[in-house]
DNA sequence: AAGAGGCCCTGATAGC
DNA sequence: TGCTATCAGGGCCTCT
């Protein structure tokens, strides 16, 4: 699921539901998570007030009231979903991103309030939560991370210059979360085709006009998928939630074979892969 | 330093 | 039906 448009939208219905909230109680059914959860995470939590919901790159970062945070980072197949609770005082189903129903098995992390929950799901446990301390230490976990793709300085100095004698394509460092944080292999693949650059070019190839072409194809890709809900692909279709409608305007992502969707161009979508990751390309209009 | 590759983990799907 | 192999939206780590 989670690239930055999705972890947005999870942030924004997150935000609205439990900001200046207190957390009342934390369950962990799991601790393996990424990182192990240490066996004080929960009192730590305990009692904390949600001063505000926010996120950078494909991070989510709860903001305590007394300056602290919970970092949570969605991995591969990690999902968000909230519980109410009813006239009764019980916790039922349900809304949230894209599940409409709490699956079954894999729910690791509980965050209780008074009046809902917060669950945590992840069958690949390559998520995690992490508790930051303060402004410092969070600056510190994200110094080693590049300017997301709407920021002033994600600009064509910032391009040209980091590009300088780099061999490697730029499909991957479009991957690369030290060059710019928050594209994953679903949009890297999009916004080349967009800027109808073959995935496979050494990034110092690049001349200035295809860099820029870039950097506003991944300002726009990104910003259209936020405005859309996020994509939701594979088996996370659903009938009654709020589920992305992303995927319906890919160009290239999962349509090996298919015909290219430029209006003159005539060539078919190919997959290859980069990295052991897949990347899909038109092989005719991008070069 | 840069770049390639392996690995963490479960589940869905394809092919035999 | 049941087996095996492959692949999946991420990122960290190690090796050369």
């Amino acid at each position: 699921m989670p690239e930055l448009p999705e972890v947005e939208i999870v942030k924004q219905s997150l935000a609205k539901k439990i900001q200046q909230k207190k957390i009342k109680k934390v369950i962990i059914k799991n601790r393996n998570l990424r990182f192990k959860i240490p066996l004080k995470f929960e009192k730590i939590l305990q009692n904390k007030i949600i001063k505000k919901v926010t996120r950078f790159s494909k991070y989510l970062i709860l903001n305590f009231s007394d300056g602290s945070f919970c970092l949570i980072h969605l991995g591969m197949s990690g999902t968000i979903h909230l519980i109410k609770k009813n006239n009764f005082n019980e916790f039922t189903n349900t809304s949230f991103y894209n599940f409409p129903n709490l699956p079954k098995k894999h729910n690791h992390i509980e965050i209780q309030f008074q009046d809902l929950k917060v669950v945590y799901n992840d069958p690949r446990r390559f998520g995690f939560f992490k508790f930051v301390k303060n402004k410092q230490e969070l600056t510190d976990r994200f110094r080693h991370l590049g300017p997301e793709p709407f920021f002033k300085n994600f600009d064509l100095k910032y391009l040209l210059q980091y590009f300088i004698n780099k061999k490697k394509d730029i499909k991957s460092f479009l991957l690369d979360q030290k060059f710019v944080s928050g594209i994953g292999n679903i949009y890297a693949s999009e916004i080349l085709f967009l800027s109808k650059i073959i995935p496979t070019r050494h990034a110092m190839k690049l001349s200035t006009d295809e860099c820029k072409k870039i950097i506003f194809f991944s300002k726009s890709v990104l910003t259209k998928a936020i405005k859309k809900g996020g994509s939701s692909i594979r088996n996370f279709r659903n009938t009654s939630g709020q589920n992305g409608n992303f995927q319906k305007e890919f160009k290239v992502y999962q349509r090996e074979n298919l015909n290219c969707p430029s209006v003159k161009c005539r060539g078919k979508i190919k997959k290859i892969y980069i990295s052991n990751r897949s990347t899909f390309f038109c092989n005719t209009c991008q070069k």
